[in-house]
RNA sequence: GGGCGUUUAGCUCAGUUGGCUAGAGCGCAUCCUUCACACGGAUGAGGUCACAGGUUCGAGUCCUGUAACGCCCA
């Protein structure tokens, strides 16, 4: 077998072969536990309890929009991690794929592709766009999936999702359909984020806020009527604005009831410049007065505030509190426009019809400047909501949409009950209506955070949540399914009074009413589960105020429908109920992928979905980034306890660190910064990545990580130019020069933006990083240590040697390295519990590098040839070490599996490592404390010392490797080096150890001080150089002396003497007894070198 | 403005209830192509743990404050 190892690792030939055998095997697809269905209604019962305890981890969807970057790597390496660490365990462990279909994300890189293709969304119709972004969907789907399957992940593939497909799409109106008849979804007329690029409503969560170096203008407006304050005549007022544009909506004038000007003012009128409207002025507390110590705003500050209802959150409150007329004077597109609600448009306010913004801006600027209405200007920085998505600013915009009621106890309250105990501050919120037996509900206190400081983010968004805004303006998503019929007009036929409030009424109908009110009629009795009316007439009261609205109202019927029930739908719309344009924000089906899934709400519909709900939901626990607390695992939290009683969609949630490039800012689709990890599986090989970015996942920093090019042309690696991108972001030029060929290519930025585009002759340049290097070495010497070790067994390996820790047969060193296995076998599985990924990873490197390869590889060069004990040893080390680090590299441990399975069986008492023919369903090794020797580890640890030591003073000395020294050794030392067994020799390169006679030394020996005593060391070279010598002793003494000083200083302290641990005492004086004796040593050794001759300054180390 | 985090070797980062002379990888210097591995081996140099106080026998670690940087929320 040994001789088809190659001499070195090479991941792309063994990726290929190992990934069919995975494929082949089926090793990755999960089957749910047992359950049981009640006979009579096929409702599931409590799943039995079964040997195999179900883990799982639902992938967090990546967007369809692009290609995964090394951020998606980072966090989907940590699943499969845990994923198959858990699969060896024993666990019945599912992994589900899938991704998003990312609406506002996709639908804007397709509709950019369109633009330079000389087309657009609207001249294809809703239609073909949405066709043409499918295509881009599937080829995107295709290459994440293959970006998985590169990078190792044993996702469940048999059951890959997509946010969009039938079973999914089926969860989505179910549960739009319950929370619809549950009253928590409503239509609302709001002040939205608006985007005016991609013309959409944007969550508030979608806004990224931006210091920007803006104005503060002062506008003066003049007084409608005369007015005195204090006897002098007021002319006008002056308002502050950072946004002049929004003046022409403005239907108000406010100031702080508590301004003393407000007596003479209030109740007046201004006449709004260019647009001519009177508007009063009146009083609110909001507005901030000039002279508030408290307010870092009233520097600022004139103590009138213009209000536009339709164009600012602050001022739509105060509109609302004021019953001010809302004028909304822009277009959809964030120009000025009179079509929108903007009827008094004067003869000065046409020409800025259809000014973009900041044009109506500068124009009216200018307009109050030439009126002598400008008092002032100043320069003002403060922060401005900006759209995630174009970057361009947000325009507060009034317009329909539709909204979850979040804020109602049944979706925020459940997610804050959820929280752990331990992690909640404060008191929980009690659900309105006690539980019976008043005990918990399921899932209440079952969701924790690592690390736990992310419960503190969740708490708060939930304490400070507001409505959600679930309609987005797009073609591509899950289309709203509500249907709404305008009424042609309402007329009041005949009323009866029923009391004080409430009317019996009937309203005349035009012939096109009546026919949308018998479809009504029909469908709800016909189908009474499966659609839901509201509007005209059913949610309005009554009463007087209604009735005087009426003529004027424009009402309407609105029905959902929960199903794709043609016959329904046909009906509805034959009737002219039409369908609502929007679609549902993304994460609205991002929320409840945790079930949709596994088949919710009808697994029946799925067959092969049956049972995974009651198996894997709740799932093990959820793994993300913190950006995403707020967007998505809040919502699953909610929806997953509203639809399925309470039960969580994951019980522990990992928020792990972020990927940053080499300037700290964050790798993203969007910024064209992202690194395709098959760049790196190219350079480095998957295992390489995926060692490395496990090491990465410490529980606080971010990670930067500095990229390299490679030329496609002549293979040199280099760093590539940059530029500033127009957000202002370091990125690489999109094109770049060969530094060695002085050839051109495109860099991943360029082709991300669509800045550069590739062709045959200008390729696109891999990315690389030197922080791979480290993995890609690792996996190499994992390579060779097998290599050597499989070709050291060779010989015996049907002998069946089996090899405890009381044989005698075992050397120091083998039970040492024994020792060593079990410790770090606890130290993984430890570290995996708690989410500590790179310690996982340290404690493999170190004992695969530093433990196996370094010390107990070397140390039993000589002797495993001859040692069947000692191969049985080698053996199940060996293939513990393969197991324990295949949940990180799993492709050259597969590769290396073979190989050492052929090498023969482990078999060690207390060591159980079952045979198995593939790796990745190879048992976790189970190893009892039994074999953990203290007392070898002990020893073994002061042969490395011994040999360090011997090591140094070699390495000062220069003595050449191939050159064998002699030492000569106290008992003590003496005893030590032959219980290391040889260990001692062949790692320090000695050619004999004898006993020192200390009245005649041997005469070209050099000392050697250990643990206090004085050795020799003899045969280093021809001639030992004196005044190195004096160098190396003086150095010495001067660490001895610090330490023992050290030392010293802590004992004469009487305090810590009393009050430090007792055992730390104790080794204080023995560390200080051993320098001493050291101290001592090295001092007399100095002292007969001082007679060959006086050491210089320069030979003084300082 | 509020919250969370970061500041440790030239670079990238560890350092879990306070306790050996603060560690790793890369880079650097010297030596070694000896039969697992030059994607390697051996040795070495390199740190006032951001700063200032405090608690303690003892602080990189705990507390308070300051500065710089980053993220999230208003």
């Amino acid at each position: 077998m040994t001789a088809q190892l190659p001499k070195s690792y090479s991941p792309a030939e063994s990726e290929a072969q190992v990934r069919e055998r995975w494929d082949n095997s089926g090793a990755f697809h999960a089957e749910p536990g047992p359950w049981q269905h009640r006979p009579e209604d096929g409702k599931p019962l409590r799943r039995r309890r079964t040997s195999l305890n179900p883990f799982c981890i639902v992938i967090p969807p990546p967007n369809v929009t692009a290609a995964l970057h090394l951020g998606h790597a980072f966090n989907i390496t940590l699943q499969d991690v845990l994923i198959r660490y858990h699969r060896m365990c024993g666990f019945n462990t599912l992994w589900m794929p899938g991704t998003d279909h990312a609406g506002i994300a996709t639908q804007a890189v397709v509709e950019k592709r369109l633009l330079q293709q000389g087309t657009s969304r609207k001249s294809l119709g809703r239609e073909e766009f949405v066709a043409k972004v499918q295509a881009w969907k599937d080829q995107y789907e295709a290459t994440i999936i293959e970006q998985l399957k590169a990078m190792g992940c044993s996702c469940d593939w048999a059951r890959t999702r997509f946010t969009m497909d039938e079973m999914c799409a089926k969860a989505v109106r179910e549960a739009f359909f319950g929370l619809f008849k549950d009253g928590l979804i409503y239509r609302g007329k709001r002040l939205v984020n608006w985007d005016p690029v991609t013309q959409t409503a944007l969550a508030d969560d979608e806004v990224e806020m931006q210091e920007i170096d803006g104005h503060m203008w002062y506008l003066r407006y003049p007084l409608a009527e005369p007015a005195s304050a204090g006897g002098v005549a007021v002319e006008y007022v002056t308002v502050a604005t950072t946004r002049p544009e929004t003046m022409l909506g403005d239907t108000a004038v406010a100031m702080n009831p508590k301004d003393p000007r407000a007596a003479a003012i209030v109740g007046k009128n201004v006449k709004l410049p260019i647009v001519d409207r009177i508007v009063p002025i009146i009083t609110d507390e909001h507005v901030v007065m000039p002279d508030d110590r408290d307010n870092p705003m009233a520097e600022y500050a004139t103590g009138f505030l213009k209000v536009t209802p339709a164009h600012d959150p602050n001022d739509w409150e105060i509109g609302q509190r004021h019953d001010l007329p809302v004028i909304n004077v822009m277009a959809p597109d964030a120009t000025i426009s009179a079509e929108h609600g903007w009827t008094d448009v004067s003869d000065e306010a046409i020409p800025l019809l259809g000014l973009a913004r900041e044009e109506a801006r500068r124009r009216i600027v200018e307009w109050f400047k030439d009126h002598d209405l400008l008092e002032d200007v100043r320069d003002y920085r403060h922060s401005v909501g900006h759209s995630y998505r174009s970057h361009v600013p947000i325009e507060p915009y009034l317009s329909d949409q539709w909204y979850v009621k979040v804020t109602d106890d049944r979706l925020r309250g459940e997610a804050l009950r959820a929280l752990s105990d331990e992690q909640f501050e404060g008191t929980k919120p009690s659900p309105p209506t006690p539980l019976p037996r008043g005990e918990g509900r399921v899932g209440d206190g079952e969701l924790t955070f690592f690390p736990a400081r992310y419960a503190k983010t969740f708490q708060a968004w939930h304490e400070n949540l507001r409505d959600w805004c679930i309609s987005r303006q797009l073609w591509w998503g899950h289309r709203i399914p509500v249907w709404t019929y305008q009424l042609d007009s309402i007329e009041l036929e005949s009323k009866e009074k029923l009391s004080d409030d409430r009317f019996h009424m009937t309203f005349a109908l035009s012939d096109r009413d009546g026919e949308a009110m018998q479809a009504r009629d029909e469908l709800e009795g016909a189908y009474p589960n499966e659609v839901c009316f509201t509007g005209y007439p059913m949610n309005y009261r009554y009463d007087d105020a209604f009735l005087k609205q009426l003529p004027g109202l424009s009402l309407n019927m609105k029905v959902c429908v929960r199903s794709d029930n043609k016959t329904i739908i046909e009906r509805l719309e034959a009737a002219g109920f039409e369908q609502d344009p929007d679609v549902l924000d993304t994460w609205f089906s991002s929320a409840l992928w945790p079930i949709s899934t596994m088949g919710w709400p009808e697994p029946k519909e799925f067959p092969d979905t049956l049972g995974l709900l009651e198996t894997f939901n709740p799932s093990s626990m959820l793994c993300t980034g913190r950006d995403i607390i707020t967007l998505w695992v809040s919502r699953m939290v909610m929806f997953n306890r509203y639809f399925r009683d309470g039960t969580l969609p994951f019980r522990h949630v990992y928020i792990h660190p972020m990927i940053q490039d080499g300037h700290g800012q964050r790798m993203s689709k969007s910024l064209g910064n992202g690194v395709d990890p098959r760049d790196i599986i190219h350079s480095h090989g998957a295992d390489a990545m995926r060692f490395v970015l496990v090491q990465m996942a410490t529980s606080t920093q971010d990670v930067r990580m500095p990229v390299d090019l490679i030329c496609p042309h002549c293979s040199a690696t280099f760093h590539p130019d940059e530029i500033t991108s127009p957000a202002g972001y370091h990125v690489a030029a999109p094109q770049q020069e060969c530094p060695q060929c002085k050839k051109t290519m495109v860099s991943s930025y360029g082709a991300a933006c669509g800045f550069a585009t590739p062709s045959e002759q200008i390729s696109v340049a891999r990315n690389t990083s030197a922080k791979f290097d480290l993995g890609r070495n690792f996996a190499n010497k994992l390579w060779n240590a097998t290599r050597f070790a499989v070709g050291n067994l060779e010989a015996s390996r049907h002998q069946g040697i089996k090899a405890s820790r009381k044989d005698d047969d075992l050397t120091l060193a083998d039970r040492w390295i024994i020792t060593r296995l079990h410790r770090t076998l606890h130290a993984a599985e430890k570290a995996v519990r708690q989410y500590q990924f790179n310690v996982y990873a340290e404690a493999m490197y170190d004992l695969v590098w530093r433990d196996f390869c370094d010390w107990y590889l070397e140390a039993i060069k000589p002797t495993i040839k001859d040692n069947p004990a000692q191969q049985q040893v080698l053996r199940t080390v060996l293939n513990a070490i393969l197991r324990m680090l295949h949940p990180i590299c799993p492709f050259v441990t597969e590769a290396l599996w073979p190989h050492v399975q052929a090498a023969g069986e482990a078999d060690i008492d207390d060591i159980k490592l079952p045979p198995s023919e593939l790796l990745a369903i190879a048992a976790w090794p189970k190893i009892a404390c039994r074999v953990d020797d203290k007392e070898a580890a002990a020893t073994f640890e002061r042969v490395q010392a011994l040999t360090d030591a011997i090591r140094t003073v070699r390495g000062e000395h220069n003595v050449q490797p191939r050159q064998r020294i002699r030492i000569h050794a106290t008992p003590r030392a003496m005893a030590l080096i032959k219980s290391g067994e040889g260990v001692v020799e062949t790692l320090a390169g000695l050619e004999s150890a004898s006993l020192l006679d200390p009245s005649a030394p041997p005469a070209d020996a050099i000392p050697l001080t250990f643990e206090g005593e004085q050795l020799r060391l003899s045969g280093l070279a021809e001639a030992v150089d004196p005044a190195a010598e004096r160098v190396r002793l003086a150095k010495l003494v001067q660490h001895k002396e610090q330490a023992a000083a050290g030392f010293r200083k802590r004992l004469d302290n009487d305090s810590y003497v009393n009050k430090a641990p007792a055992n730390l005492v104790d080794e204080t004086r023995t560390r200080l007894a051993e320098a001493e004796a050291d101290l001592a040593a090295a001092r007399r050794d100095l002292e007969v070198l001082q007679g060959a001759g006086a050491v210089t300054e320069a030979e003084h180390p300082s």
